[in-house]
DNA sequence: TCTTTTAGATGACAACTGTTCTCTAAAGGT
DNA sequence: ACCTTTAGAGAACAGTTGTCATCTAAAAGA
């Protein structure tokens, strides 16, 4: 039976949050609508008076997820120190699969390969999802030039990514944690490069701001 | 009709690696048997006189594709000095999507995500694959302790991986390729941190042994 | 109040999934 | 030369996939 206006469009987010945090549970291939549909309350039936079709809705979650990551990294260092910010994004960042919930993770680490077999659409999305990353973490960089900042955010994203989807192959909490920790070391030590080290590292720099 | 011995063989081996690279370029679940089975020119049918189950063609096949990726690397930098060995590593793993050949990619970039949600055979497998590429670059990074040297390679690898998986979501060359050159650049600063640095990258290197 | 619109349930669509059955003709063993 | 074994073809299995047509009852608009 029909719904009021507002109802429907309350089941409407509701279904790209469920969506959305089924793809980071179990990837996009593996999830069916019927799951998704189901796990929201609701049947397959009405599923395609909202979105045109599963790509679509892949699109949307995957942009619903990046929201709620960056918002809760704002939110989480609002007021704080350059260093401080740093260190609580690339700790939060990398603990992502081990925390309890699964709201705040990344589609980047979780979804990253099938991501790149998906529509224009859903990969634009996802490749802006990178980038607002890359910036948020490039503002916390002063000590450098605002183009040598980008070149070593845009090398600790990757890393964060690999590193997450390293430590999610791994069958203990044991071997994933080394991963983590390595990987941040490895990150503190990026972000502490300057002068020369930090010219190498922007290479490649000009190239990445002419997207 | 029944096959020879070796005959059969044979098409096993084409099954492992007409698969390892359709997984390469397409994801694991979106290639079905039938698919694999035509591409090495069979039917269906005889797939599990060989096979137990595609999990396990999965992980033989991602097996295959890091024998040759290892061994490609080693052929490649036999006899060079170990900066240049480095240099060729990093740049052939940058380039793998470029190149017009898939045969050289490389699990973790390409099946990332899909890989974690495998069994742990599959996962095993994959896992290994990572510490073996770890522990190729690590050998050749010799102006450092060996855990620090470790500590830096999983931090090199993290971000080859993460940065590639980054580079196949982008729509065209040039956005790929800027984010591959910054990757290279920030890679070059990381195999070039010494002393005390080098030392805050393996604050984590312990933990990485003790897997 | 009466009419039109529509959110969502239900069930079906054809195509596809991994897997297993049966069949046959050649290979391997004796 | 005979008999057993088996690689692979071909067809079918039950279950699933994304998507759509139909129906309903309630909401929105007049």
């Amino acid at each position: 039976m029909r719904r009021s206006r507002s109802d429907a469009a309350e089941t409407r987010e509701r279904i790209v949050s469920t969506a959305s945090k089924m793809f980071l549970e179990k990837g996009l291939e593996s999830v069916g609508m019927r799951d998704i549909m189901a796990a929201a309350g609701l049947t397959p039936g009405g599923f395609y008076r909202h979105f045109e079709s599963k790509e679509q809705l892949i699109a949307e979650a995957n942009s619903a997820a990046f929201g709620r990551l960056l918002e809760m990294f704002e939110a989480e260092t609002a007021g704080k120190s350059n260093a401080e910010a740093l260190e609580i994004i690339v700790w939060r960042y990398l603990n992502q699969s081990q925390a309890e919930e699964n709201t705040f993770r990344c589609p980047l680490s979780m979804n990253g390969g099938e991501l790149s077999h998906c529509e224009p659409q859903v990969r634009a999305v996802a490749l802006s999802g990178y980038q607002r990353m890359v910036e948020l973490i490039a503002d916390r960089i002063t000590h450098v030039k605002r183009a040598e900042a980008l070149a070593i955010a845009g090398g600790v994203v990757s890393t964060m990514v690999g590193s997450v989807t390293m430590a999610n192959l791994a069958s203990t909490k044991t071997a994933a944690s080394a991963i983590l920790s390595n990987a941040h070391g490895v990150i503190r030590t990026l972000l502490s490069v300057t002068g020369t080290s930090a010219k190498t590292a922007a290479d490649g720099a000009k190239k990445l701001s002419a997207r």
